[in-house]
DNA sequence: TTGTAAGCGTTATCAG
DNA sequence: CTGATAACGCTTACAA
């Protein structure tokens, strides 16, 4: 016995297949007509198929987040905030990972025109022309949490990088740490960009030099690791790092190399991340507002696919400083 | 301008629409036919409908795996692991959140039924007859990654809690702890009933008796430093975690009370999660094969989508010891 | 209020 | 090898 369809049903019922429709989605029929659907359908079992659903009303009522890397925490919080909004407004939602890679994220942002979803809310790691020019093309809408040229023409939420490094370094230089080193991701991401120039210029606002700056292969525990050395070598007494992760990856060689957080070295992490509190001692940490944005982007991509005429919003949220124990 | 169907298409070239269907799917068809059809898709930017597709050849293409808590990095391991081999067989994977609860977990395998994805991996937290019925009613093929009795009648691949927890007290002995106390999740979830168990009967393999016992609210790092303290007034000299988040809470708590981790206390996580290296002191950590559990469960999908006839198996995979700087 | 029937965009069958 | 056409399971005018 195979899967009972509305015909099936109205069979049952000894209704037509229009009534069923009708009693299922709510719409006026009479007490007994909406008793002996009901009925027909608790019998059989009744559920209706959402491929055939979707095809018909052109809605899947699923809404697709991809994130770049599950393993980067900052994400498990911006997924909670995004899943609260979506699915109070009756949506699924469902997460894809793209890797670090544009082409894969190029890629996923075209097969969305496949129909899998009614929206894409992307946290692009790498941004290039065929991304922007992919996301413009896309037949369901785009909103991107983080940064893509404004001649994308997409709704935007992004984090106010420069605003978090002064704050880090505000923070430090009142700690009275002048030998602030950087701990980067890739310089060629989106967000490895952002910091790089948020960091350079709130030294500059300070009046200082870096003392080092390093980029890590990607924004891993493991990448961060690997290139603390560098970091290092400058003999910093502060070090402020592009994300939780690679902090956290500081912290393992400072301890390895005998130097004591915060005394020796302070670190300053970035996201504030759940990580940031998990990790020893606990991470002062940028709170670069992800699970706002999550909420704001999720707001913006439900309103999008209401009126798809709404000229684009860009959204920046405001960063603040949560300061924990690797911070004196 | 709307998006072209497979009818623009064929009126752009000149050809029926069944024969543009036969191009894109690879059946036998002239150069020239060939030719015609692909020039008319590029120039349209034509992209099948997936629901349309499937709609029609009653497959999706796509695998939900279903965790009950994003936040768990243990998931993140499985996740990468279930990725790998359901992409390299050409489907795509969703992952959604269930929650802590069964009435959750139970509303996702009935909605399986509306035809989301051609199968489910899921583990799930808490079982009950509900689960098992679903389960079992379910009209795609389901795996279960962890318990569920045998009757259910269902793919299973679960960790093998009781050996790894004798791993974890054979080691802890060996190391001279004989004080050593437990601190487990939620017992009446799935894991936690399995843990507590296993913990009894490997400390009776010792001849020991258990210094505590404490169950944390759920799994997490927050739960675990609630009840670090009922732990701790027992002065254990060791305390296994029934995960690595717990485990981490319970340092923290250990870093609180002045005490040092692993000379007075070692600490023993389970799950060898990435948490669990990126923890301080690095956690020794029972690894219960997530990333394999994850692997043979994705393996066990696909065979079963390929063949539903075949009876279902019941993977057990072995628990190995990884050990870090948490204990001596 | 209810039923009939026409699609939604594909693929598969069956003639030609 | 190609083209017309009937499904797939559902919603929604339109008619009754």
């Amino acid at each position: 016995m195979s899967r009972p369809t509305i015909a099936g049903v109205a069979r049952a019922a000894g209704v037509s297949v229009a009534s069923v429709s009708r009693v299922l989605n709510g719409l006026p029929a009479t007490e007994e007509m909406t008793e002996r659907v009901r009925r027909a359908v608790a019998e059989l079992g009744y559920v209706p198929d959402a491929r055939a659903r979707s095809l018909k009303v052109g809605r899947t009522f699923q809404l697709t987040l991809a994130v770049a890397d599950v393993g980067n925490p900052v994400y498990v919080t911006m997924m909670r905030a995004v899943e609260e909004v979506v699915s109070a407004a009756g949506y699924r939602l469902v997460v894809t990972t793209t890797g670090p890679d544009v082409v894969d994220e190029v890629a996923l942002v075209q097969g969305m025109a496949r129909g899998y979803a009614d929206g894409l809310l992307i946290s692009p790691i790498r941004v290039d022309e065929d991304l922007v020019k992919a996301i413009r093309a896309c037949e369901v809408p785009v909103v991107v949490a983080g940064s893509v040229p404004s001649k994308a023409g997409v709704d935007t939420v992004r984090a106010n990088s420069p605003k978090g490094m002064l704050l880090a370094v505000d923070h430090l230089t009142y700690c009275g740490r002048r030998r602030i080193a950087f701990l980067n991701g890739p310089a060629d991401t989106v967000p490895g960009a952002a910091r790089a120039k948020g960091f350079a210029e709130a030294l500059r606002a300070h009046d200082l030099e870096p003392i080092a700056v390093a980029e890590a292969a990607d924004f891993t525990f493991a990448a961060g690791r690997r290139v603390s050395g560098d970091v290092l070598r400058a003999k910093p007494n502060a070090v402020i790092c592009a994300n939780d992760l690679l902090a956290v990856g500081l912290m393992h060689e400072l301890a390895a190399a005998g130097l004591d957080v915060p005394n020796d070295v302070a670190v300053v992490g970035m996201d504030d991340s759940e990580l940031a509190e998990q990790s020893f001692p606990p991470l002062t940490s940028v709170n670069l507002g992800s699970a706002e944005r999550g909420r704001r982007a999720a707001e913006l991509l439900l309103a999008r696919i209401d009126d798809n005429d709404r000229t684009p919003r860009r959204i920046v949220v405001q960063p603040s400083l949560s300061i924990r124990r690797s911070t004196p």
